[in-house]
DNA sequence: CATTTCGGCAAACAGTTGTTTACTCAATGG
DNA sequence: CCATTGAGTAAACAACTGTTTGCCGAAATG
Protein backbone atom coordinates (compact mmCIF):
# COMPACT_ATOMS: atom_id res chain seq x y z
CA UNK A 1 0.00 0.00 0.00
CA UNK A 2 2.97 2.41 1.01
CA UNK A 3 4.12 1.48 -2.31
CA UNK A 4 0.92 2.29 -4.24
CA UNK A 5 0.63 5.34 -2.67
CA UNK A 6 4.20 7.00 -3.66
CA UNK A 7 3.38 6.22 -7.07
CA UNK A 8 0.29 8.47 -6.71
CA UNK A 9 2.27 10.82 -6.34
CA UNK A 10 2.63 10.91 -10.22
CA UNK A 11 -0.01 9.71 -11.28
CA UNK A 12 -3.70 8.63 -10.55
CA UNK A 13 -5.30 5.07 -9.68
CA UNK A 14 -6.90 3.92 -12.93
CA UNK A 15 -3.59 4.63 -14.49
CA UNK A 16 -2.09 2.03 -11.87
CA UNK A 17 -0.92 -1.21 -12.96
CA UNK A 18 -0.57 -4.30 -10.38
CA UNK A 19 3.05 -4.84 -12.00
CA UNK A 20 4.40 -1.43 -11.27
CA UNK A 21 2.72 -1.66 -7.84
CA UNK A 22 4.75 -4.74 -6.93
CA UNK A 23 8.00 -3.78 -8.82
CA UNK A 24 7.77 -0.97 -6.22
CA UNK A 25 7.08 -2.87 -3.28
CA UNK A 26 10.18 -4.96 -4.10
CA UNK A 27 7.89 -8.11 -4.75
CA UNK A 28 7.20 -10.57 -8.01
CA UNK A 29 4.07 -9.59 -9.43
CA UNK A 30 2.28 -13.03 -8.37
CA UNK A 31 2.83 -11.73 -4.62
CA UNK A 32 0.02 -9.17 -4.62
CA UNK A 33 -2.94 -11.92 -5.39
CA UNK A 34 -2.30 -13.06 -2.34
CA UNK A 35 -3.44 -9.41 -0.42
CA UNK A 36 -5.65 -7.90 -2.78
CA UNK A 37 -8.16 -9.90 -5.09
CA UNK A 38 -8.05 -6.41 -7.45
CA UNK A 39 -6.28 -3.28 -7.78
CA UNK A 40 -10.00 -1.94 -6.64
CA UNK A 41 -9.54 -3.62 -3.44
CA UNK A 42 -5.90 -1.89 -2.96
CA UNK A 43 -8.14 1.32 -3.48
CA UNK A 44 -10.77 1.16 -0.92
CA UNK A 45 -8.33 -0.45 1.35
CA UNK A 46 -6.38 2.97 0.56
CA UNK A 47 -9.12 4.85 1.45
CA UNK A 48 -10.18 3.57 4.60
CA UNK A 49 -6.16 4.14 5.59
CA UNK A 50 -6.22 7.91 4.93
CA UNK A 51 -9.95 8.75 6.53
CA UNK A 52 -9.22 6.59 9.47
CA UNK A 53 -7.32 9.44 11.47
CA UNK A 54 -9.27 12.04 10.12
CA UNK A 55 -12.55 11.54 12.06
CA UNK A 56 -11.48 12.01 15.60
CA UNK A 57 -9.95 15.12 14.63
CA UNK A 58 -12.44 16.87 13.70
CA UNK A 59 -14.87 16.07 16.28
CA UNK A 60 -12.20 17.03 18.91
CA UNK A 61 -11.60 20.58 16.70
CA UNK A 62 -15.62 21.15 17.36
CA UNK A 63 -15.32 20.17 21.04
CA UNK A 64 -13.04 22.87 21.44
CA UNK A 65 -15.02 26.01 22.82
CA UNK A 66 -14.35 29.92 22.73
CA UNK A 67 -14.90 32.49 20.27
CA UNK A 68 -15.74 31.86 17.15
CA UNK A 69 -12.65 33.37 15.50
CA UNK A 70 -10.58 31.44 17.74
CA UNK A 71 -12.37 28.02 16.67
CA UNK A 72 -12.34 28.66 12.78
CA UNK A 73 -8.10 29.23 13.52
CA UNK A 74 -7.95 26.12 15.11
CA UNK A 75 -9.75 24.17 12.96
CA UNK A 76 -8.12 25.75 9.53
CA UNK A 77 -4.72 25.01 11.36
CA UNK A 78 -5.39 21.44 12.29
CA UNK A 79 -6.28 20.61 8.64
CA UNK A 80 -3.23 21.98 7.46
CA UNK A 81 -1.33 20.13 10.47
CA UNK A 82 -2.75 16.61 8.57
CA UNK A 83 -2.01 17.90 5.27
CA UNK A 84 1.59 18.40 6.03
CA UNK A 85 1.96 14.94 7.91
CA UNK A 86 0.25 12.87 5.32
CA UNK A 87 0.29 14.75 1.86
CA UNK A 88 -0.01 11.54 -0.19
CA UNK A 89 -3.32 10.34 1.95
CA UNK A 90 -5.04 13.75 1.00
CA UNK A 91 -3.93 13.54 -2.63
CA UNK A 92 -5.33 10.55 -3.50
CA UNK A 93 -8.75 11.63 -1.80
CA UNK A 94 -8.53 14.36 -3.64
CA UNK A 95 -7.65 12.67 -6.76
CA UNK A 96 -10.20 9.79 -6.64
CA UNK A 97 -13.01 11.54 -5.25
CA UNK A 98 -13.98 11.97 -8.86
CA UNK A 99 -11.71 9.46 -10.36
CA UNK A 100 -12.15 6.72 -12.52
CA UNK A 101 -12.51 3.61 -10.52
CA UNK A 102 -15.88 3.35 -9.32
CA UNK A 103 -15.69 1.19 -5.84
CA UNK A 104 -12.99 3.83 -5.19
CA UNK A 105 -15.40 6.55 -5.76
CA UNK A 106 -17.97 5.12 -3.85
CA UNK A 107 -15.97 3.75 -0.97
CA UNK A 108 -14.88 7.77 -0.97
CA UNK A 109 -17.99 9.15 -0.86
CA UNK A 110 -19.59 7.24 1.77
CA UNK A 111 -16.70 7.83 4.39
CA UNK A 112 -17.45 11.64 3.40
CA UNK A 113 -21.33 10.66 4.03
CA UNK A 114 -20.43 9.43 7.36
CA UNK A 115 -18.19 12.06 8.09
CA UNK A 116 -20.59 14.73 7.14
CA UNK A 117 -23.07 13.29 9.70
CA UNK A 118 -20.56 13.25 12.69
CA UNK A 119 -19.87 17.31 11.91
CA UNK A 120 -24.18 17.82 11.63
CA UNK A 121 -23.84 15.54 15.11
CA UNK A 122 -21.40 18.01 16.12
CA UNK A 123 -23.67 20.91 14.73
CA UNK A 124 -26.74 19.99 16.44
CA UNK A 125 -25.71 20.09 19.93
CA UNK A 126 -24.40 23.27 19.72
CA UNK A 127 -26.00 26.18 21.03
CA UNK A 128 -26.04 28.53 18.15
CA UNK A 129 -28.45 26.27 16.00
CA UNK A 130 -30.96 25.32 18.24
CA UNK A 131 -33.81 25.91 16.50
CA UNK A 132 -32.58 24.85 13.36
CA UNK A 133 -34.16 22.01 11.09
CA UNK A 134 -32.39 18.88 10.81
CA UNK A 135 -32.35 19.40 6.81
CA UNK A 136 -30.58 22.75 7.78
CA UNK A 137 -28.29 21.47 9.88
CA UNK A 138 -26.87 18.94 7.47
CA UNK A 139 -26.80 21.53 4.55
CA UNK A 140 -24.12 23.38 6.41
CA UNK A 141 -22.67 20.31 7.57
CA UNK A 142 -21.95 19.87 3.68
CA UNK A 143 -20.78 22.85 3.35
CA UNK A 144 -18.00 22.54 6.17
CA UNK A 145 -16.46 19.37 5.24
CA UNK A 146 -16.55 20.06 1.26
CA UNK A 147 -14.90 23.35 2.13
CA UNK A 148 -12.57 21.10 3.98
CA UNK A 149 -11.29 18.40 1.49
CA UNK A 150 -11.38 21.24 -1.04
CA UNK A 151 -8.93 23.30 1.52
CA UNK A 152 -6.77 20.25 1.96
CA UNK A 153 -6.77 19.60 -1.80
CA UNK A 154 -5.75 22.84 -2.33
CA UNK A 155 -2.73 22.61 0.12
CA UNK A 156 -1.75 19.47 -0.51
CA UNK A 157 -0.20 20.65 -4.11
CA UNK A 158 1.19 24.42 -2.89
CA UNK A 159 4.03 25.45 -1.70
CA UNK A 160 4.79 26.98 1.98
CA UNK A 161 4.12 30.81 0.79
CA UNK A 162 0.74 29.83 -1.28
CA UNK A 163 -0.42 27.87 1.29
CA UNK A 164 -0.34 30.73 3.50
CA UNK A 165 -2.39 32.57 0.92
CA UNK A 166 -4.77 29.48 0.67
CA UNK A 167 -5.36 29.34 4.34
CA UNK A 168 -5.70 33.14 4.96
CA UNK A 169 -8.71 33.00 2.32
CA UNK A 170 -10.09 30.03 3.95
CA UNK A 171 -10.10 31.58 7.14
CA UNK A 172 -12.17 34.15 5.80
CA UNK A 173 -14.59 31.81 3.68
CA UNK A 174 -15.14 30.07 7.25
CA UNK A 175 -15.86 33.38 8.95
CA UNK A 176 -18.66 34.66 6.05
CA UNK A 177 -20.32 31.24 6.41
CA UNK A 178 -20.66 31.17 10.31
CA UNK A 179 -21.65 35.11 9.55
CA UNK A 180 -24.73 33.76 7.33
CA UNK A 181 -25.50 30.80 10.09
CA UNK A 182 -25.75 33.72 12.54
CA UNK A 183 -28.39 35.30 10.66
CA UNK A 184 -30.41 32.21 9.28
CA UNK A 185 -34.10 31.83 9.58
CA UNK A 186 -34.37 28.16 9.58
CA UNK A 187 -38.04 26.74 8.46
CA UNK B 1 -11.66 14.36 -28.91
CA UNK B 2 -15.27 12.74 -29.16
CA UNK B 3 -13.56 9.21 -28.92
CA UNK B 4 -11.55 9.85 -25.76
CA UNK B 5 -14.35 11.53 -24.04
CA UNK B 6 -16.65 8.83 -24.24
CA UNK B 7 -13.75 6.60 -23.31
CA UNK B 8 -13.56 8.73 -20.16
CA UNK B 9 -16.60 8.25 -19.04
CA UNK B 10 -15.30 5.19 -17.61
CA UNK B 11 -11.70 5.66 -17.02
CA UNK B 12 -9.65 8.82 -15.89
CA UNK B 13 -7.51 10.61 -18.14
CA UNK B 14 -4.23 9.07 -16.66
CA UNK B 15 -5.56 5.54 -17.30
CA UNK B 16 -6.26 6.60 -21.63
CA UNK B 17 -4.14 5.09 -24.05
CA UNK B 18 -3.51 6.62 -27.47
CA UNK B 19 -3.95 3.56 -29.11
CA UNK B 20 -7.80 2.91 -27.30
CA UNK B 21 -7.91 6.80 -28.38
CA UNK B 22 -7.71 6.29 -31.79
CA UNK B 23 -9.81 2.62 -32.05
CA UNK B 24 -12.55 4.18 -30.49
CA UNK B 25 -11.93 6.91 -33.19
CA UNK B 26 -11.90 4.50 -36.41
CA UNK B 27 -8.19 5.17 -36.88
CA UNK B 28 -5.24 4.04 -37.39
CA UNK B 29 -2.51 4.65 -34.08
CA UNK B 30 -0.15 6.71 -36.15
CA UNK B 31 -2.70 9.15 -37.40
CA UNK B 32 -3.06 10.44 -33.91
CA UNK B 33 -0.10 12.15 -34.19
CA UNK B 34 -1.04 14.68 -37.25
CA UNK B 35 -3.20 15.95 -34.37
CA UNK B 36 -1.67 15.84 -31.21
CA UNK B 37 1.74 15.64 -29.92
CA UNK B 38 0.94 13.84 -26.70
CA UNK B 39 -1.53 12.54 -24.97
CA UNK B 40 -1.36 15.26 -22.92
CA UNK B 41 -2.01 17.83 -25.62
CA UNK B 42 -5.30 16.40 -26.48
CA UNK B 43 -6.07 16.89 -22.28
CA UNK B 44 -5.42 20.15 -22.43
CA UNK B 45 -7.57 20.66 -25.99
CA UNK B 46 -10.67 19.35 -24.15
CA UNK B 47 -9.86 21.77 -20.94
CA UNK B 48 -10.49 24.26 -23.32
CA UNK B 49 -13.23 22.76 -25.45
CA UNK B 50 -14.92 21.98 -21.91
CA UNK B 51 -14.81 25.22 -20.18
CA UNK B 52 -15.35 27.27 -23.34
CA UNK B 53 -19.12 27.79 -23.32
CA UNK B 54 -19.03 28.55 -19.51
CA UNK B 55 -17.92 32.08 -19.27
CA UNK B 56 -20.65 33.90 -21.23
CA UNK B 57 -23.32 31.68 -19.50
CA UNK B 58 -22.32 32.65 -15.93
CA UNK B 59 -21.50 36.44 -16.62
CA UNK B 60 -25.01 36.48 -18.04
CA UNK B 61 -26.39 35.06 -14.68
CA UNK B 62 -24.93 37.45 -13.03
CA UNK B 63 -25.88 40.13 -15.42
CA UNK B 64 -29.76 39.75 -14.29
CA UNK B 65 -31.05 41.38 -11.81
CA UNK B 66 -34.10 41.12 -9.23
CA UNK B 67 -34.31 39.64 -5.81
CA UNK B 68 -31.28 37.90 -4.46
CA UNK B 69 -33.15 34.55 -3.82
CA UNK B 70 -34.32 34.63 -7.72
CA UNK B 71 -31.18 35.05 -8.79
CA UNK B 72 -29.62 32.25 -7.49
CA UNK B 73 -32.41 30.35 -8.35
CA UNK B 74 -31.64 31.11 -12.01
CA UNK B 75 -27.89 30.41 -11.37
CA UNK B 76 -28.38 27.36 -10.30
CA UNK B 77 -30.82 26.24 -13.26
CA UNK B 78 -28.07 27.28 -15.50
CA UNK B 79 -25.79 25.42 -14.47
CA UNK B 80 -28.19 22.35 -13.46
CA UNK B 81 -28.93 22.53 -17.69
CA UNK B 82 -25.60 22.90 -18.69
CA UNK B 83 -24.17 19.37 -16.67
CA UNK B 84 -27.78 17.76 -18.67
CA UNK B 85 -26.43 19.03 -21.95
CA UNK B 86 -22.98 18.24 -21.26
CA UNK B 87 -21.88 15.70 -19.15
CA UNK B 88 -18.97 14.30 -20.21
CA UNK B 89 -17.07 17.54 -20.00
CA UNK B 90 -18.21 18.52 -16.54
CA UNK B 91 -17.36 14.68 -15.71
CA UNK B 92 -13.89 15.73 -17.29
CA UNK B 93 -13.25 18.94 -15.69
CA UNK B 94 -14.48 17.08 -12.02
CA UNK B 95 -12.28 14.38 -12.27
CA UNK B 96 -8.90 16.09 -13.76
CA UNK B 97 -9.40 18.72 -11.56
CA UNK B 98 -7.43 17.16 -9.19
CA UNK B 99 -6.13 14.35 -11.34
CA UNK B 100 -2.86 12.86 -12.32
CA UNK B 101 -1.74 14.61 -15.47
CA UNK B 102 -0.02 17.65 -14.72
CA UNK B 103 -0.63 19.65 -17.77
CA UNK B 104 -3.99 19.17 -17.91
CA UNK B 105 -4.13 19.83 -14.03
CA UNK B 106 -2.69 23.24 -14.38
CA UNK B 107 -4.94 23.58 -17.35
CA UNK B 108 -7.91 23.43 -15.36
CA UNK B 109 -6.49 25.88 -12.42
CA UNK B 110 -5.61 28.37 -14.81
CA UNK B 111 -8.92 28.23 -16.56
CA UNK B 112 -10.41 28.34 -13.12
CA UNK B 113 -8.85 31.40 -12.01
CA UNK B 114 -9.59 33.67 -14.68
CA UNK B 115 -13.52 32.13 -14.73
CA UNK B 116 -13.20 33.42 -10.48
CA UNK B 117 -11.63 36.59 -12.29
CA UNK B 118 -14.42 37.26 -13.92
CA UNK B 119 -16.81 36.48 -11.31
CA UNK B 120 -14.81 38.72 -8.93
CA UNK B 121 -15.23 41.82 -11.42
CA UNK B 122 -18.94 40.94 -11.81
CA UNK B 123 -19.14 41.20 -8.23
CA UNK B 124 -17.22 44.28 -7.78
CA UNK B 125 -19.80 46.36 -9.73
CA UNK B 126 -22.80 45.10 -8.36
CA UNK B 127 -24.37 47.58 -5.31
CA UNK B 128 -23.86 45.50 -2.42
CA UNK B 129 -20.22 45.04 -1.91
CA UNK B 130 -19.43 48.58 -2.87
CA UNK B 131 -16.70 49.06 0.21
CA UNK B 132 -15.58 45.83 0.08
CA UNK B 133 -11.61 45.42 -0.34
CA UNK B 134 -10.50 43.59 -4.02
CA UNK B 135 -9.12 40.45 -1.41
CA UNK B 136 -12.40 40.00 -0.24
CA UNK B 137 -13.89 40.43 -3.24
CA UNK B 138 -11.77 37.56 -4.35
CA UNK B 139 -12.48 35.31 -1.71
CA UNK B 140 -16.41 35.44 -1.94
CA UNK B 141 -15.63 34.20 -5.95
CA UNK B 142 -13.39 31.83 -5.05
CA UNK B 143 -16.25 30.36 -3.06
CA UNK B 144 -19.01 30.86 -5.44
CA UNK B 145 -16.80 29.18 -8.32
CA UNK B 146 -16.10 26.24 -5.97
CA UNK B 147 -19.33 25.26 -4.86
CA UNK B 148 -20.37 26.12 -8.53
CA UNK B 149 -17.96 23.46 -9.88
CA UNK B 150 -18.48 20.61 -7.18
CA UNK B 151 -22.29 21.15 -7.45
CA UNK B 152 -22.21 20.40 -11.02
CA UNK B 153 -19.54 17.47 -10.09
CA UNK B 154 -22.31 16.09 -7.94
CA UNK B 155 -25.39 16.55 -10.45
CA UNK B 156 -23.37 14.94 -13.51
CA UNK B 157 -22.87 11.74 -10.83
CA UNK B 158 -26.73 11.61 -9.92
CA UNK B 159 -29.62 10.41 -11.22
CA UNK B 160 -32.77 11.99 -11.80
CA UNK B 161 -34.26 12.29 -8.08
CA UNK B 162 -31.51 13.53 -6.20
CA UNK B 163 -30.38 15.81 -8.80
CA UNK B 164 -33.33 17.73 -7.49
CA UNK B 165 -31.85 17.04 -3.48
CA UNK B 166 -28.68 18.23 -4.56
CA UNK B 167 -30.04 21.25 -6.42
CA UNK B 168 -32.22 22.41 -3.49
CA UNK B 169 -29.13 22.17 -1.29
CA UNK B 170 -27.14 23.84 -3.45
CA UNK B 171 -29.74 26.71 -3.30
CA UNK B 172 -29.72 26.59 0.19
CA UNK B 173 -26.29 26.75 0.49
CA UNK B 174 -25.91 29.91 -1.89
CA UNK B 175 -28.46 31.43 0.02
CA UNK B 176 -26.40 31.48 3.39
CA UNK B 177 -23.30 32.25 1.63
CA UNK B 178 -25.30 36.21 0.72
CA UNK B 179 -26.48 36.18 4.73
CA UNK B 180 -22.95 36.51 5.03
CA UNK B 181 -22.04 38.69 2.46
CA UNK B 182 -25.06 41.43 3.20
CA UNK B 183 -23.40 41.04 7.33
CA UNK B 184 -19.95 41.30 6.44
CA UNK B 185 -17.27 44.20 6.95
CA UNK B 186 -14.62 44.03 4.88
CA UNK B 187 -11.49 45.63 6.44
C1' DC C 1 6.55 -33.05 16.72
C1' DA C 2 3.43 -32.86 12.73
C1' DT C 3 0.80 -30.11 9.78
C1' DT C 4 -1.49 -26.48 7.97
C1' DT C 5 -1.44 -21.81 6.67
C1' DC C 6 0.97 -17.56 5.15
C1' DG C 7 3.68 -14.95 2.28
C1' DG C 8 6.67 -15.24 -1.19
C1' DC C 9 9.09 -16.80 -5.83
C1' DA C 10 10.11 -17.88 -11.18
C1' DA C 11 8.21 -18.94 -15.46
C1' DA C 12 5.07 -18.81 -18.89
C1' DC C 13 0.89 -17.04 -21.45
C1' DA C 14 -1.20 -14.33 -25.10
C1' DG C 15 -2.40 -9.33 -25.62
C1' DT C 16 -1.54 -4.64 -25.54
C1' DT C 17 1.28 -0.60 -25.28
C1' DG C 18 3.80 3.95 -27.62
C1' DT C 19 6.42 5.15 -31.49
C1' DT C 20 8.67 5.15 -35.93
C1' DT C 21 8.98 4.40 -40.79
C1' DA C 22 7.66 4.50 -45.50
C1' DC C 23 3.72 4.80 -48.26
C1' DT C 24 -0.85 6.61 -50.24
C1' DC C 25 -4.41 9.77 -51.72
C1' DA C 26 -7.42 13.64 -51.78
C1' DA C 27 -7.70 18.54 -51.40
C1' DT C 28 -5.91 22.99 -51.72
C1' DG C 29 -3.60 26.95 -53.68
C1' DG C 30 -0.86 29.67 -56.92
C1' DC D 1 -2.34 22.13 -64.10
C1' DC D 2 1.15 21.03 -61.15
C1' DA D 3 3.06 21.06 -56.52
C1' DT D 4 2.49 21.08 -51.82
C1' DT D 5 0.29 19.92 -47.78
C1' DG D 6 -3.03 17.61 -44.57
C1' DA D 7 -4.75 13.41 -43.08
C1' DG D 8 -4.86 8.96 -43.30
C1' DT D 9 -2.78 3.81 -43.66
C1' DA D 10 -0.07 -0.88 -42.67
C1' DA D 11 3.73 -3.04 -40.66
C1' DA D 12 7.15 -3.59 -37.48
C1' DC D 13 9.53 -2.93 -32.91
C1' DA D 14 10.74 -4.07 -28.22
C1' DA D 15 8.68 -3.41 -23.87
C1' DC D 16 5.19 -4.01 -20.83
C1' DT D 17 0.46 -5.81 -19.20
C1' DG D 18 -2.76 -9.08 -15.86
C1' DT D 19 -3.17 -13.71 -14.55
C1' DT D 20 -2.25 -18.60 -13.70
C1' DT D 21 0.39 -22.42 -12.26
C1' DG D 22 3.40 -25.07 -9.43
C1' DC D 23 6.81 -24.68 -6.07
C1' DC D 24 9.23 -23.32 -1.55
C1' DG D 25 10.46 -21.97 3.23
C1' DA D 26 9.04 -20.14 7.49
C1' DA D 27 5.83 -19.52 10.95
C1' DA D 28 1.95 -20.53 13.50
C1' DT D 29 -1.19 -24.03 15.23
C1' DG D 30 -2.74 -28.51 16.99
Amino acid sequence: MDAALQLLEHQSFSGLGMREVTREAGMSPAGFYRHFRDLSDLGVALVEEALANLHGMVRAAFAEQGDTDELIDHAVDVIADHVRKHPAHIRFIARERFGGVRPVREAIAAELESFTDEVAQELGSQSNCSGWSPEDVRMVARLYVDHMVLTAAALQEADAETAELIIATARRQLRLVSLGRRHWTSG
